[in-house]
DNA sequence: AATAGAATCAACCGCCTAGTG
DNA sequence: ACACTAGGCGGTTGATTCTAT
């Protein structure tokens, strides 16, 4: 299977990349092959550094509920750039951020079948009301009383990117979308302080309730404005390699997730395994973000 | 305990772009 | 101005691990 490139890394391979790294820092990749250090292309050999060896890396660690939120409202608003998104999570590369959306994607596409087979069901069963369209109702009516998610959308306001990047409002960053586009002269962006906020998503327009098997995923919380109990990152800046992100960004902090195991708890808060918050989404909720073209145009 | 299906992860492919001679 | 090359990035694939039955 494996092609030119080699295959699966070995433990002397990395160590020579890692000591490549620190004689020459991360670059002249293609120099690594040359000198017959290793076999590898320079291709494989940054892919390498840049997804397992790089430092501050949340390796084997799951998305929290803050990280993947941030993936969502940043792919609504940046499209599949992966790159880019993965500069705002700290630890995290564009190959995680890639996985894991397309993991979400799967997810989602086959809930929303078997969501949309048993409605069919649904249908034919009536006027007998089965346990699980009962729960459902139940479900529906509950969201009703969540006025947060019931009340149009406020504008979305998101986190100034690092100072490496492009502005997105510019052309070549705004190629692919966006429902909400940066917009420098109304000020989004521009409080640093400014927190995101939890995608608000007018359900009830969708017709959209909540999976019958999921819990309430706001239920774990008694401040609907979560992000403010998560707080930001206590000192991002100095778990991204020294990439420079602002001192007051509100990154992630890599930390969080593997220290102790399966850490949620932040500011004394337990926010929850994250699977249960976007397991909940509506289903359809990601197209209203932007078409879905892949993975391998489903 | 065995199995199937889903989820996750690591790596490769191919295209694009910027830098260099 | 052009060609070449290295690096960057998004898409895809296959192996492995996890989970439900």
């Amino acid at each position: 299977m494996w092609g030119e490139w080699g295959g699966p890394w070995k433990a002397e391979e990395d160590d020579v990349l890692i000591s490549h790294v620190k004689k020459y820092g991360p670059r002249d990749w293609s120099s690594i092959r040359s000198k017959g250090l290793l076999q590898r292309t320079g291709k494989s050999c940054r892919l390498r550094w840049v997804n397992k060896l790089r430092p501050n890396l949340k390796n084997g660690c799951k998305f929290s509920a803050e990280e993947e939120r941030v993936v969502i409202e940043l792919q609504a608003q940046f499209g599949n750039k992966w790159a880019r998104i993965a500069t705002h999570l700290p630890g995290r590369t564009d190959n995680d951020v890639k996985n894991f959306w397309s993991s979400r994607q799967k997810r989602l596409a086959r809930i929303l079948q078997a969501s949309s087979s048993k409605q069919h069901k649904h249908k034919r069963d009536v006027p007998k009301l089965s346990s699980s369209a009962e729960e459902e109702s139940t479900s529906r009516a509950h969201l009703c009383t969540m006025p947060h998610i019931a009340d149009p959308p406020p504008p979305l306001r998101l986190l100034p990117p690092p100072p490496d990047l492009p502005n997105p409002g510019t052309p070549s960053a705004s190629s692919h979308l966006a429902p909400h586009e940066f917009n420098s002269s109304e000020g989004l962006y521009s409080d640093p302080h400014m927190q995101i906020p939890f995608p608000h998503i007018p359900l009830a327009q969708f017709g959209i309730s909540f999976s019958p098997e999921s819990q309430d995923p706001m239920s774990t919380l008694d401040d609907p404005d979560y992000f403010s109990l998560l707080g930001p990152g206590d000192d991002a800046s100095e778990l991204v390699d020294g990439e420079g992100f602002p001192p007051d960004m509100p990154l992630l902090d890599p930390s969080l997730c593997c220290k102790g195991g399966d850490s949620m708890m932040r500011g004394n808060v337990n926010v929850g395994k994250p699977d249960i918050f976007f397991d909940d989404l509506p289903l359809d909720v990601p197209d209203h973000f932007e078409p879905l073209p892949s993975p391998s145009k489903w």
